[in-house]
DNA sequence: AACAATACCTCGTGATATGATGTATTACAC
DNA sequence: GTGTAATACATCATATCACGAGGTATTGTT
C-alpha cells in the first residue's frame, strides 16, 4: 500500500490500539498487522512523538529479564481520535470527488 | 484539515480534476477548492510530478496574452485513479480498526 | 551451537507539502 | 490614472516524517 496513504492514519492507529488497555511497542505491532503493516523503526518514531505531544504515557516493567515499555493513552491521546473520527467526513468527501463521474 | 492525512490523496485529486477534460493549474485549485484546499505551490509541485511519472501530458497555450499549461491525463494516471480505488478498500479496514470499539 | 523470537533503540536518507517570494498581465474600483 | 485584486505561472528553503539498515540483549527452540 502507498505510503502516502497510511500517513495521517498511523498516529491514530497507534492511539487506537492502546485505547481499550496498555500495551507496548512489539504488541501494538502485531495487533495492527492484520490492518496497517509498520515497520519497528517507524513505530518507536511514533511512540516518542506521541509521548512528547502527551497523547500517552510510559512506565518501563522489567519482563522476563527484558524490558518492557508500557503506554498509557492520555485524555489529549482520545481527544486525538475524535478529531479524526471528525476529518473522517471531510476524507470521504474527497474520496467521492475522486470518484466523481467515474463507472 | 491534518496535512497527513491529505496526502495520498493529493496526487490522486489533481488526476481526478483533468479526468473529464483538460484544464490548467489555477483552475484545477479552484475546482478542488470545495473539498480540499491546495497552496499553489503544492500544485504545481504535484503537476511536475505527475508530469515525470507519465501520468499526465502538457500543452501551452497563450491565452489573452497569459500563458496557460493545459493538463491531460494519460492511460497511466487512469490507472494510478484506478489503484487508488483499490487501496481505498485498506483505508477503509484500517478506519474500522480506529473505531472498533468505539461508542 | 545456531537460529528465531522477543524487545528495545538510533541514524541517515528520501519524499514531499508549504510558506515566502517573484514575474507578468488584465480587470475593476475610486 | 492609480491602486488593488484576480489571473497564471514559477522557484527555493524548510520542516516533517516513514523507513531501511544496523545495533544491543535475552529467551526459547532445533
Amino acid at each position: 500500500m502507498d505510503t502516502q496513504l497510511k500517513r495521517g492514519m498511523l498516529d491514530v492507529c497507534v492511539l487506537a490500539s492502546i485505547k481499550n488497555g496498555e500495551s507496548y511497542g512489539y504488541k501494538i505491532i502485531k495487533d495492527m498487522k492484520p490492518y496497517l503493516e509498520m515497520s519497528e523503526s517507524t513505530l518507536y518514531t511514533i511512540l516518542k512523538r506521541l509521548e512528547s505531544a502527551k497523547m500517552l504515557t510510559v512506565k518501563s516493567v522489567e519482563h522476563d529479564g527484558r524490558l518492557r515499555k508500557y503506554y498509557q493513552i492520555t485524555p489529549k491521546g482520545l481527544g486525538r481520535i475524535a478529531e479524526f473520527k471528525a476529518e473522517w467526513k471531510e476524507v470521504v468527501a474527497i474520496y467521492s470527488f475522486v470518484m466523481k463521474e467515474e463507472e
